[in-house]
DNA sequence: ATGCATGAGTG
DNA sequence: ACTCATGCATA
């Protein structure tokens, strides 16, 4: 038995390498913040009060229990982080685990956006919350848990081998100005990738998955596969990376990352597989883990309720939204969070 | 295919 | 404390 090699035991090399994408597209525009499954709590609660709107999730939560007598688990139950030395990180589904780093390929176009707070709504959730607030809470009924303060982030640290190394300033949405549009591509530094075309890229994704298939080759081989390249600054990457990306769930500057060393990976397999076919020869083909957080239907009704008035609570709110939930705070404040990149996600693609 | 989570980089 | 890129675990 001899089989395979052609992996790498490991390739850990710090670069630092910027891709460069131009920052010209910056065509994410039409904002627009409602597209979550609740219109009609939306409109109503401006014009009213605030209480309304928890009241009326978490009566719909408390229907949807009832009425459907599913409650996997207590929102609370669920959560442990420990990854105990988890070996190294690639080891998909299948077939190979190489070591790598994932990184770089995150893109930077100009920087510049207002994280603290910003847009309207902004007197509104105050008063939302409100009730929730710790006096509010108290008086309510819930006495409780405390949790109150706990910055609760049990995880513990989760030490990967990998290198992380991006670098990025931000980019879309929000803050760019569209001012020097006579600008063309590439001008400053852009030479691979040209353009940041949604069109090119939803081909190409498309293209890609089915070229892949014809390879017989699952999301988790290509993923692991990528480390195989070589390409300076690129690991391997996940299964629920690849997938997105022919899904088109990542984000657009994500995207364009990501096309070139996907694109690079398929020329060489399929390159790889005309060599094979072209000689008839012969071929070859635990410790703890972390546990996922499950916030239970009725938990997320009322998160998307809140959400749907106000997307960035503060840290107060949060914490308040948390006890009034029984969650931990850790947890809302990181739904929060995927929350707002999936909204940003879906505001792009509907865009295109 | 997706939900929840981590972490680097940035302010 | 946020955003963004990614990943692990899971439905």
């Amino acid at each position: 038995m001899m089989s395979m090699n052609s992996k790498q035991p490991f390739s850990m090399h710090p670069i630092l390498h910027e891709p460069k994408y131009n920052p010209l597209h910056s065509s994410s525009d039409a904002i627009r913040r409602a597209c979550l499954p609740t219109p009609s709590l939306q409109g109503n609660i401006f014009a009213g009060f605030d209480e309304t709107l928890l009241q009326r999730a978490e009566a719909l939560a408390a229907v949807d229990i009832v009425a459907q007598k599913n409650h996997p688990f207590k929102p609370d139950a669920t959560y442990h982080t420990m990854t105990t030395m988890t070996s190294m990180t690639c080891t998909p589904t299948s077939s190979s685990g190489h070591l790598h780093h994932p990184s770089v390929l995150a893109s930077h176009h100009h920087h510049h956006h207002h994280p603290g707070h910003h847009q309207s709504s902004q007197g509104l959730d105050g008063d939302l919350l409100d009730h929730l607030t710790p006096s509010g809470i108290s008086l309510g009924g819930m006495p409780g848990s405390d949790v109150c303060s706990s910055a609760s982030h049990n995880h513990a640290a989760h030490m990967s081998a990998i290198n992380h190394m991006q670098h990025h300033h931000h980019q879309q949405s929000m803050n760019m100005h569209p001012h020097g549009l006579g600008s063309h591509s590439s001008m400053g530094g852009n030479g691979g990738e040209p353009e940041p075309d949604p069109r090119e890229l939803e081909s190409f994704a498309e293209r890609f998955k089915q070229r892949r298939i014809k390879l017989g080759v699952t999301q988790a081989d290509v993923g692991s596969a990528l480390a195989n390249l070589k390409i300076p600054g690129v690991g391997c990457l996940s299964q629920s990376t690849i997938c997105r990306f022919e899904s088109l769930t990542l984000s657009h500057n994500n995207m364009v990352a990501l096309k070139p060393i996907l694109e690079a990976w398929l020329e060489e397999a399929e390159r790889a597989q005309r060599e094979k076919m072209s000689k008839p020869e012969i071929f070859n083909g635990g410790d703890k883990k972390r546990k996922r957080t499950s916030i239970a239907a009725p938990e997320k009704r009322s998160l998307e309720a809140y959400f749907a008035v106000q997307p960035r609570p503060s840290s107060e709110k949060i914490a308040a939204i948390a006890e009034k939930l029984d969650l931990k705070k850790n947890v809302v404040r990181v739904w929060f969070c995927n929350q707002r990149q999936k909204q940003k996600r879906m505001k792009f693609s509907a865009a295109h």
